[in-house]
DNA sequence: CTAGTTGCAAAGAGTTTGCATGGCG
DNA sequence: CGCCATGCAAACTCTTTGCAACTAG
C-alpha cells in the first residue's frame, strides 16, 4: 500500500522502533509527534498494520486500538505480557507460548490467537519497586 | 454505595444477567437500553464495578472499558477466554489458570492479573461452523 | 423530608473523513 | 507531471460532568 517513502512515515517508524517495548495508542503517538498531523498518524498506523509491521491489540468492538511494534515476524509466534504500571511489554518464550496455547486448545477447545492476546499484570521491576 | 433500589438499576442488572457470557462496552449497553439515559448507564456501571459485580476489562490507558458480568466472585480466580467471532466468554478452569499464572510467575517473574486479562481467539463453536 | 438518582445538555477526548495542497518518483 | 500522502477542519462517537428535577426510604 505505501508506495512512497515519506518523511512522515520515517519519523513514525523511528518513534515506534525506539518504543518497541511499549503498547501505544494512536493518540499517545500522535501527541508524542506534534510535527505530524493526527490524520497522518492514524492513516499511517492503519497502513502499517495492514503491512504487518504493527500489531493492533484489542480491536473488537471498540474504537481505541493499541499498537505494538513487531519489527520482525517473530512476535507472531509468542504471547505478550504488558505491565499495568510501566506499560512495558515483555515476550513470552515460544515454547512457553506453545504449551499454553496447546493446553487451552486441548482442554477447552479454544484456539487462542497469539497476536491479539495480551496478558496484563505487574512486571518484576515494578513489583520490587514498592515505592508506592 | 448504591443505597436505593431503582428501576434503572434493576433493568441494567437484568440486561447484564441475560448477557453474562458477553463482554460489553458501556455504549453498547446504553444503546441496548434506550429507556435509560446514557449518564445513568455509565454511572451505574461504574458503581457496579466498585461493588465487584462487574469486571472492567482493559482499562489501562484508554477510555473504553468493557464490562463482564460476574454474578459471584468465582470469576476472580480464573482467566477468561473471549471469542473474537461471537463475543461469548468462556471460563478457564481454576486449576488450569493456576498452572498458567504460576508458570509465568516462575519463568518470567511476571504477575499475571486474572481479572484484567482476557485471552482472545476462536471458540469451538465458531471454528466448526465454518460458514465464514 | 433528605439524600441518592436520573435526564438533559454541554464539555472533553479520540478517531474518522473530505478536500485542497504538497511532495515523491 | 501524476498520483499518493499530508494537513486542516469538520463530523462522529464515546465518556464525563454540572445541574435541576425526581424519587426511594
Amino acid at each position: 500500500m505505501p508506495t512512497y517513502k515519506t518523511q512522515t512515515r520515517k519519523m513514525l517508524l523511528d518513534y515506534l522502533q525506539s518504543h518497541a517495548d511499549e503498547t501505544l495508542s494512536a493518540s499517545i503517538i500522535s501527541k508524542a509527534l506534534p510535527e505530524i498531523s493526527v490524520s497522518a498518524v492514524y492513516r499511517n498506523l492503519a497502513a502499517l498494520e495492514k503491512e504487518g509491521l504493527l500489531a493492533a491489540v484489542r480491536e473488537a468492538g471498540g474504537r481505541e486500538r493499541y499498537y505494538r511494534f513487531t519489527a520482525a515476524e517473530q512476535c507472531r509466534r509468542h504471547l505478550h505480557l504488558s505491565c499495568k504500571k510501566c506499560g512495558r511489554t515483555f515476550h513470552l518464550g515460544e515454547a512457553q507460548t506453545e504449551a499454553l496455547v496447546e493446553s487451552i486448545a486441548a482442554l477447552d477447545n479454544f484456539a487462542v490467537d497469539r497476536s491479539s492476546t495480551v496478558l496484563y499484570g505487574i512486571c518484576e521491576n515494578c513489583r520490587c519497586t514498592r515505592d508506592k
